[in-house]
Parts: C-alpha cells; sequence; structure tokens
DNA sequence: CTGTTAGCGCATTCAG
DNA sequence: CTGAATGCGCTAACAG
C-alpha cells in the first residue's frame, strides 16, 4: 500500500530501480539494462537521454539482484588460520588488491585453526554462494573437509597448503629455503642443528622438514632425532622448545626456527636462559619481519615476497573461474622463490 | 535448452532448490520455509517431513535469493587504509569474530590510504548492499566522503576516527596514551621531547598532539616547535625525522614515536646515526609489538587492546543495525584505555 | 535498435 | 496449520 505512484520526481526516496530510470528516460527496462551493460547496441541519443537519467535518479546497479539474476556474486572468499599473522595479513593484501581490481568483493574468514569451525566456515562461505575460494586449511588429511572441498563446483585455490592433483595451489619454497638455511649452518661447521617446525598435517611442515634432511643427505651427515621439534607454528611453541633445547646435556649449536611467529618467542626463550646469540647458539627464522631485522643481533631469515603470492593466488583462482573447467583439467601450480638473507646470528662453528 | 525435466530424482544436479525440497516432501514452498525459518506453527509430522526431505535433497538455502527477499545481506565491510599494518590486522580479527558469531559475512577493503580509492570502495561496498560498515577514513575532512557517508542510510561505525555527533565510532584514548608518557618524560626530568606523529586531519594525529600539549601545560613547561613533526604516521616518517631530529644542533634528549608503523624506522635511524637508547636518548612507542618487547634496549610503551576495539566496534555497529534508527538518535561512542608499559628505554635526564 | 516478457530462489501475504 | 500467489531488481531471450 506505499507509494507505489512515483511518477513524481521524488529525489529523496530510498532504493532507486531501474524501473524508475526507465520511466524518467521514458524507454523501457531492458534498454537501460544495456545502456548500464555497456551493450554497444544503443541508439547515442537513446544512450545519453538513460544516462543522463541514471544520473538524475542516482540509480546504482542492485548486486543482489544481479547476482540473483547471473547466478554469481563477483565475491570471492578467503578462509585462513589467522589473518593477523603477518604472513597471511600481507598475502591477505595482495589477494585483495587484484580481487578489487577485478570487481570481486573480498569476504574474510578467520578459522583459528579449528577445525570444525573451519569446516563451519567453509559451508557458509559456499552457501554465500561465492564465486571462488582462497583456502588454507589446518590439516590437510582431515576426510570431512577433502570431501566438502572435492564435492563442491567452486573453483578453490590452496595457500600454502596442497591436495596434489585435486586442488589448484600456490605455495612458497620453504623445501628449498630450510635447505638452504640448514647447508649454511652445515658450511659454517654445525653439526647439531635443531628444526623446530609445524606438524606434516600440513605443507609447509612438511617440506620444511624434507629441506632440512635433503641438506643432511646432500653433505652426507646425520641427523640427531632428537634436535628435531616437530609439532606446532606457535610463538609459544617457539619459546617451549628453545628452552627445552637448550636445556639438552648437548644442546645444538644452531636452530632453524621454522615458523614466522616463532622467532618472539624464541627470543623469549634465550633471553630468559641468558643464551647469547651467536656466541652461544646460532639462529636462522622463516619469515623476515622488522623484528629479525631489528634485534641484537639481527638475525638471519628465509624470506619471500608475501604479498606477491596472495596476488598470485588471487590470480590462479581468478583464471580458474574464468576457464570454465573443461579445459585445464591439470591443477595450475605456482611456486614462490625463497632466498637466504645473511645476518649476524650465526657463527662458524669449530667442535 | 537443458533439462529441464527434473521429475527424476537425480540427486548429481547442481543446484537443488526449496522446490525441489518441496516436491521430495509433497508439500508446498511455503511450508519448507516456514521450517526452514523455524516458524513455530508447522505440525511436527510434517516438520520432521521436511526435514528429512531436506536432508534427502543436501538443500542448502541460497542466500542471494535470501538477500534479494529481505533486502537485507547479512554482510558488514570493512574500509580501512591497510589490514596489513598490525593495529588494523588485530581490529580486523576482533570485528570479523563477532560479525562472523551473529552471521554475518565480513568484506574487507583496503584504500592504502588513497582518498580516491577509498570514496570507490565506499561506493562498491554500498553498492553491495552491506548492512553495515566499519570504516577508517584516510581524512575526516574531505568533503566528498563527508557527504557520501552522510546520505548514506546504512549505519555506520567509524574506527579510530570521528565525526562528532554524527557518527557512532570507537577509539583508543590516544590522548590520555600520549600525555602519560610525556608527562613520564618530564617526570624523568626531560625537557626537550620530540613527538613524530601523523597530521591533524585524522584523530590519532590531534589527541597526541593534544596529550602531549596538555602533559607540558599541567607541567608548566614549554614546548619546542622544532621539535614537532606532525606529518605522517608511516615507518618511513619515523626514519627520515629521527634522522632530523638527531641532527639538529640541541636534539632532543627523548623522542615519542606516536605511530605503531614508526618504531621500525626510527630505530633504523637510530642505528644508522649510531645514537644510543636510552643514552643518548630516551624513546616510547605507540603499539606494543614483539619488536618493542624484544628491541635491546626493550622499548617503553603505549598499549591499548586492539581486539577488543574489533569487537566493540562490531558490536556497536550490530546494535545499531538492530536499533532501527529511530530510537538513539544519540551518537555510540567507545573509548579504549590505553596504558603505558614502561622498560628500558627511557633514562632520567639532568640537563 | 528497442520493447516485452519470463524467471533467478526465496519470504510473505492471503485464503482456505 | 498449510497451499497458492506475489514480487524483490535485474538480465537475457525473443519479438517487433
Amino acid at each position: 500500500m506505499k507509494s507505489k505512484s512515483n511518477t513524481r520526481s521524488t529525489p529523496s526516496k530510498t532504493n532507486v530501480t531501474m524501473r524508475d530510470v526507465a520511466a524518467a528516460a521514458s524507454v523501457s527496462l531492458g534498454t537501460v539494462s544495456r545502456v548500464a551493460n555497456k551493450h554497444p547496441s544503443v541508439k547515442p541519443l537513446v544512450r545519453a537521454r538513460v544516462e543522463a537519467a541514471i544520473a538524475a535518479t542516482g540509480w546504482q546497479p542492485n548486486v543482489v539482484a544481479q547476482s540473483m539474476r547471473t547466478a554469481t556474486t563477483k565475491a570471492i572468499g578467503c578462509l585462513l588460520p589467522d589473518s593477523r599473522n603477518p604472513l597471511f595479513a600481507a598475502m591477505v593484501k595482495g589477494a585483495e588488491e587484484v580481487a578489487r581490481r577485478y570487481g570481486y568483493a573480498f569476504i574474510l574468514a578467520n578459522s583459528n585453526g579449528e577445525i570444525e569451525h573451519e569446516i563451519e566456515l567453509l559451508k557458509l562461505l559456499l552457501q554465500r554462494r561465492v564465486d571462488g575460494l582462497l583456502f588454507a586449511p589446518s590439516d590437510e588429511y582431515d576426510a570431512r573437509m577433502i570431501r566438502l572441498i572435492e564435492s563442491t563446483h567452486v573453483p578453490i585455490v590452496l595457500v600454502e597448503r596442497e591436495f596434489p592433483e585435486k586442488c589448484d595451489h600456490v605455495v612458497s619454497n620453504q623445501c628449498n629455503g630450510i635447505h638452504q638455511a640448514a647447508e649454511y649452518l652445515l658450511s659454517l661447521g654445525h653439526r647439531r642443528i635443531a628444526l623446530i617446525t609445524g606438524a606434516s598435517s600440513i605443507r609447509p611442515g612438511r617440506e620444511r622438514f624434507k629441506g632440512f634432511v635433503q641438506a643432511h643427505e646432500a653433505a652426507g651427515l646425520p641427523i640427531d632425532q632428537k634436535l628435531l621439534r616437530l609439532d606446532s607454528l606457535d610463538a609459544a611453541y617457539g619459546y617451549q622448545e628453545v628452552q627445552s633445547l637448550m636445556s639438552m646435556e648437548t644442546p645444538p649449536t644452531a636452530i632453524i626456527l621454522g615458523g614466522n611467529m616463532m622467532l618472539a618467542g624464541a627470543l623469549r626463550a634465550l633471553t630468559l636462559k641468558g643464551v647469547q646469540v651467536p656466541q652461544d647458539v646460532s639462529i636462522i627464522a622463516v619469515g623476515d619481519t622488522d623484528l629479525a631485522e631489528l634485534a641484537s643481533p639481527p638475525i638471519t631469515t628465509v624470506r619471500w615476497d608475501l604479498e606477491d603470492m596472495g596476488r598470485n593466488a588471487a590470480q590462479v583462482l581468478l583464471a580458474r573461474m574464468q576457464g570454465s573447467a573443461l579445459k585445464s583439467s591439470q591443477t595450475h601450480c605456482i611456486t614462490i622463490p625463497t632466498e637466504i638473507v645473511l645476518r649476524r646470528s650465526c657463527r662458524a662453528q669449530r667442535d
């Protein structure tokens, strides 16, 4: 029973629709749609009239209606453990930037690494009909989640994770990064190198361990299993394990911190125990942060371009969304190179 | 020309709709809608039948259609300069958390502090019909933007920004934080204290300056205008101005870094110039980061709860979205308290 | 080149 | 308590 008689030009009213524009320009709905979508087949005069009407009424397309009609939301989802993690934060920034450039909204969701929560959020995102998904699952082997993502038809690009042969992904070359780090330490004469990193249930944990092993094998040197701490990527884990390592009868002479949140924890532990870097122990961290650069001494790190990773992930996703899944049934993978940045946290070691 | 003849129960087909469920349960559309929305007025038996049909068909509500129908998207937008900034990153995390808890999607957009871009993004978000907006404009005085946000009917909550009397906002108490910092330095005997912070076009710049002035006034002490560097919050600005300050004929004996990205830049400059903290200059930073805690020496900072700020912002927004703007025409403001955390970057000063 | 028409999937009247 | 009908705003197919 509301005023349907909008023949009057009351520009104060809430929602202007295409219908209003059509009336104002004395054309039909279809014509307005055509000029809005830049169809070439509209006579210049009519086009001008419609454009004027659009300006006059202040009409803006209703994206929801468009989504309804086209079955496409122009939105991509991004589901990861914690967007505060500088690693993910930079990635998010890069990905959001390219998504935006292509007209896509960017829906962010944090799983906190809780698998139940993650599955819930995944469902929610799919329910929202996102056109594509950037995803860093907390556990690559969780059966429920694998089933879920296999059963969906929405393009998914994994970030720092992989389901081989099943899913596009973009990852950094952690294997090589840790390989280089270990090789460097080995070349400095270290023979008792500890590795602290995450479990093998996600790719970074596996790859870092692999690189570590490879470097030792290449040098023909053994690994002391007691020096391996492979359970978590948290700062707290770094704190705890560094303490534990430095309390050993024969402590390591070098530690690789395989997780970018770990350095803070490690530094706290080192300070607490009065351990000097690099005199008492050499340190290499993964992830090149302000803290690493400005700590005393500055910490040698493995670095790679996080924003670029985000941009690449978004680009692969957009490409997949275009190419209608028919061709290129091959999965598309991108590996971001890592490099080691040498600072003053490692010293030569003579046994 | 696709198969419209979905009379067959082919469960592999793409989009299950309420209509399919209705058919499977031999009820009408309306009834399915009622059980989906938990309307009490459905006979238990029928309800059970429908629920079974939902499970069998795997139906999930189409959020887009719901939005279309209800003119509500269950989405909130978040527009800020840079989500990588740890300050905003934490805020985003907190806000996303409560938005999600209330069933809202969280659409993130970064303006990079570019005002044109920001206006563009603001329009885009509104066009997407977000139900509410968390916003940290790059310039509180830009006329176009003010007009834009005044003309919209979407609830907006400003974060670390304000349009007095016009908009809800949640901010941290930077005035008090810097007041305390300056007061502390003054009590230590410092008489030449520099302040590096952002311009007065956004609230943090104004408030920090205000606190700085208040502290000096309360002590009956003058401020040397040459010690005021009030143009930017960037790390690069911190780098540049610290160098400039320490090159003065009579350099300051203490510097307040009024921006949470600034410490890294300042530390670089100090290292470069071989200035010792706190022997040569005392330092207080805003924003309590790992870097501040773990630098040598550890840096005294002004801290506040960022995630809590985000959670509060989201809560105020949700409240505003509920209370249909009629009542509480008063704007709702929340101020997050700050505290100073004393570390070893400040020393007593005798002139 | 332009007008008309038919839904997209759902929530919500209004009858029965 | 349940079924039928209507329309949210738009795009695309089809006529003219």
